[in-house]
DNA sequence: GTGAAAGCGCTAACAT
DNA sequence: ATGTTAGCGCTTTCAC
């Protein structure tokens, strides 16, 4: 390939205005059945493809949609962004991935550097974003698995009452003494999850705040936790863990101390992602409908994009309970 | 936020002219200091923002990178994506990740798309795509993990002799048979993987073609292969596995078969992701330097991005043995 | 040292 | 049904 052709050139071998090119390319104002073929020709001759970014320049949108998340790493984000990459590709836009490590200022520099190319709008999962900075932005934007305010459209799952589902759960196959790892206090679903586990637990008599540990959302920060809570509490017999990468950590720890899963301990979790299926044991879980509520971010964007529309939606998906090996009613036997 | 102020505005208020505010934006050029702060004090009022996207336009380039990865659910590629998005948008660049599914097609569209946008350069994880169809879109490119020709630059891992060094491994702790789950065929690393195998294996008195089993580089695949191999040849002690995500599926079909890794078998696999430190047993594993390659492989792409340098740079990392608990020399306990 | 003006490739009035 | 042209916001000659 040599020089990329404009529009220029497809409209002098066509023998045609530049304006008739534009008008075959966007499909729209009239243009007879003959020009068409002709141009048509010509683009094809010349192999010729519209420059987006004059596109861009022109209409001040750039066929681009981002999507924030706070940790890659985390492989419910990868499988997140998969469903938002096919629906944002699916519609013609360039999908672009950013990781902010829950880091507000990566946020902005982000937010910032996405303005100056005109991005068309943004999903965000960010603990740390306030409506005042994203309205400084003026980008159309979607709040996904977090809530940030409630003029940002969002979609979410049902975590409360997921979590008191879980927490139920473990009543239900006969554990006498249920533990919460927590997520962070600054993630508000984490708030919901410990909330549901509350919901449940403090009607039992056992209750006690010392059940709660706060393990960070991640592997080493469950380890800990779950080490903590086990070694000092040493009754506790169920587990409900905030997501499911901190289930492998409380699964280590359980581990460690010569427990075994889940004959002495029973574990449940959150997020249902791919990797619980593939532990020793595998996870029981409650799952979000992770690939739905990714895409239907996008979707939701995508309508605010090209309606122009401001309406802010509110849409909560609902978890469902996924047994696994992580759990083992009383009295059973493998 | 209302409008978006243009470079003429600042113009404007600084008394300059556009070709001024400009120079001082780009510091380039002679400018006065006196005029320097007028402008500066005038793009700080106005709170202005270049368009990337005029620039973008005007220079053929959009200070945008791209990383194609076959499968953004191996933890591999995120870890990977997380190097080459620090590196690149430390420099300046927005980072852009594409997930291709390993799909030709997917991987001509994203060229496309993004030749449309005037991205900068890529970074390709690929054994579908080749020089020839690279070619077409002359855009600057460096492949990574997987060579594509020897015209592209390209950074890598010593595949063969890393699987060397497993299998050698798996014999000094004593296994007797070593069997080999391998990745697909048309991966240019996993016939290096399988080489490296083959470089000890066929010295051995017991080996046997049936010892390889072909795992698909997934979970399933693996896990599928791993229970034909130990099925039909219960004898096999030592598996090396062609990497880890392939590694935990092989752990499971040992389970599912209840045999116990390491006691009964050794596993040894490659890659050193983080989720091999938290499977049970974590895996022993040949650890690539997954950052550095894919900084390194990043920084490549920049220098020929901004110096235009053509040269073809090929870089090979070594791998390095990781013991953990996947395997037990043969004859120790615990 | 600074300004005027052309032009990057495209779209959308506005004419005809 | 088609052509002419202004202009999106910027950078860079080329004058002065």
């Amino acid at each position: 390939m040599t020089e990329m052709s404009t529009i220029r050139d497809v409209a002098k071998l066509a023998q045609v205005s530049v304006a008739t090119v534009s008008r075959v390319l966007n499909g729209n104002g009239y243009v007879s059945h003959n020009t068409r073929e002709k141009v048509a020709a010509a683009i094809k001759q010349l192999n010729y493809r519209p420059n987006d970014v004059a596109r861009s320049l022109f209409k001040g949108r750039s066929k681009m949609i981002a999507l924030f998340v706070p940790d890659i790493m985390n492989p419910f984000f990868p499988e997140l962004a998969r469903a938002v990459e096919d629906m944002t590709t699916q519609q013609g836009f360039t999908f672009v991935l950013c990781n902010t490590d829950d880091n507000l200022n990566k946020e902005m520099a982000y937010l910032e550097a996405l303005k100056q190319k005109s991005v068309d709008g943004i999903i965000i999962v960010s603990s740390t974003m306030t409506a005042e900075y994203m309205e400084n932005f003026d980008i159309p934007a979607v709040a996904l698995d977090r809530i940030i305010h409630t003029n940002i459209s969002s979609v979410t799952v049902n975590n409360r009452e997921g979590a008191k589902e879980a927490t139920q759960y473990l009543k239900d196959i006969g554990c006498r003494r249920i533990a919460h790892v927590s997520g962070p206090e600054h993630v508000s679903n984490a708030r919901q999850r410990l909330k549901g586990y509350l919901d449940i637990a403090q009607k039992s008599e056992w209750f006690n705040y010392e059940y709660i540990e706060q393990g960070e959302y991640n592997f080493e920060g469950a380890k800990k936790a779950t080490q903590i809570l086990l070694t000092k509490h040493p009754e506790i017999d169920g587990l409900f863990v905030a997501n499911d990468l901190m289930a492998v950590g409380a699964i280590k720890a359980a581990e460690s101390l010569g427990l075994s899963v889940p004959d002495q301990l029973s574990i449940i979790s959150f997020d249902g992602i791919k990797l619980g299926e593939t532990t020793s044991p595998a996870l029981t879980t409650m799952a979000q409908p992770i690939y739905q509520i990714g895409a239907r971010a996008a979707e939701m964007l995508i309508k605010q994009v090209e309606q122009n529309e401001a309406q802010t939606l509110v849409e909560e998906f609902s978890v469902k309970l996924i047994e696994r090996d992580s759990t083992r009613k009383k009295g059973e036997n493998q």
